[in-house]
DNA sequence: TGTACATCAGTGAACGCGCGTTCACTGATGTAC
DNA sequence: TGTACATCAGTGAACGCGCGTTCACTGATGTAC
């Protein structure tokens, strides 16, 4: 049965690997391959334009520098990050349960995406780190876990005080716990959870509750 | 005043300028100072030895490789770490309050020696990372951290399986905690603590009681 | 105490490398007429 | 509908750079006699 040839619009508007397609689009994707694959060393602005089959030059086109290719990159993680603790709260009612819900996305996000992951958190130089998209990203994401916070602190009825220090600890805890098991310093395994998922909502339900 | 002779020995083993010294150390001590001081990017092997006044060539006489500096570096930063805990434990008689020190002092470890602790949780290839020395040091540590979780545990009379817990818990919120302040992700002023290690304090107060 | 010599921590020149970035260019696309 | 042209995403060659590492060497140190 040959290929329908549905969503292919004549002019070669979007992705299409034409002798020019969505290169920025395409960029960033090569770029997140590398990343994840061989590492951050191995990430330059060539072996991305490699990847992405154009060459040396092109990128130029589309990005300022490598930092700005750097700072697409961790935009879209926080974008992402943002999505799947979205996802995972909306499967919950409770706010507690939606607090730990969005805890364990975020320790999911992590275990895998660590290239992204450690990118987002600390991998850019200040210069690159104030670009309004990357900023716009990371504040969403910041929001949803704040407002994660601020709703289980309601339902506890505790003071404006006291309330956001569990909700910060808890915070830190999933963020200790992703870079840990990611740098392979624990194991979940040891114990006794099968996964850095797992482990979370086992501590984050003993703890928040 | 002229200075006193006493501390100089008339054979220069220990550190003692002249045509050489004690270069390996001298090379850690210069390799460590432009990583906090440059960061990581900018350290280089060739850069090690021209800031302890050698030849590029020289460091090789001490280190296989840039990467064994690198591990000789975050040896000494988990020997740090494991003293700077031991430290702040002496000081509590409870099992609980030597925990909570514990943590205090792992977190004010990471927030003064910010870009080595990246490298000892994560900065290096996985070739050096099995190294003796390296793997001792973080032992060391690592059981420093044990042993208060364990001696915690008793002390609130828990069962075996559910106690390890609580301490893993404190230390992946510690983790985090520093991690996060240190990218300026969080910023303790925001949450009424005068600094990051404050605002482990009186979260690890919060939680382990 | 004095001399010959092995040792080994240093030197400085050189290697090959991949990188970020710039430059003048080319050739396909879309628009104005 | 057909042609002229501006636009701009691509090319490929080149720049200068600092790096990790190797090499044959040198010269001070400590030891054997």
């Amino acid at each position: 049965m040959p290929r329908a040839k549905k969503p292919q619009p004549d002019t070669a508007k979007p992705e299409a690997n034409y002798h020019h397609g969505d290169l920025r689009t395409a960029l960033i994707a090569a770029a997140r391959h590398i990343l994840e694959t061989e590492g951050r060393e191995a990430l330059s602005l060539r072996a991305a334009a490699r990847a992405a089959g154009v060459s040396q030059a092109a990128p130029y086109h589309h990005f300022a520098s490598k930092e700005a290719l750097l700072a697409a990159i961790a935009a879209q993680g926080f974008d992402e990050l943002a999505d799947v603790m979205t996802e995972r709260m909306a499967k919950e009612p409770d706010p507690i349960a939606r607090l730990n819900a969005s805890g364990v996305g975020y320790v999911a996000f992590a275990v895998n995406n660590p290239e992204i992951f450690a990118l987002m958190f600390g991998g850019l130089t200040s210069q690159v780190s104030g670009e309004p998209a990357l900023r716009e990203s990371g504040g969403r994401a910041y929001g949803v876990l704040q407002d994660a916070i601020m709703e289980s602190q309601k339902a506890k009825g505790r003071t404006a005080a006291d309330g956001p220090l569990a909700g910060l600890w808890s915070w830190c805890g999933v963020h200790g716990l992703a870079k840990l098991v990611i740098e392979q310093k624990l194991d979940p395994k040891k114990y006794g959870a099968p996964s850095a998922e797992a482990l979370a909502a086992a501590m984050l339900a003993r703890v928040n509750t």
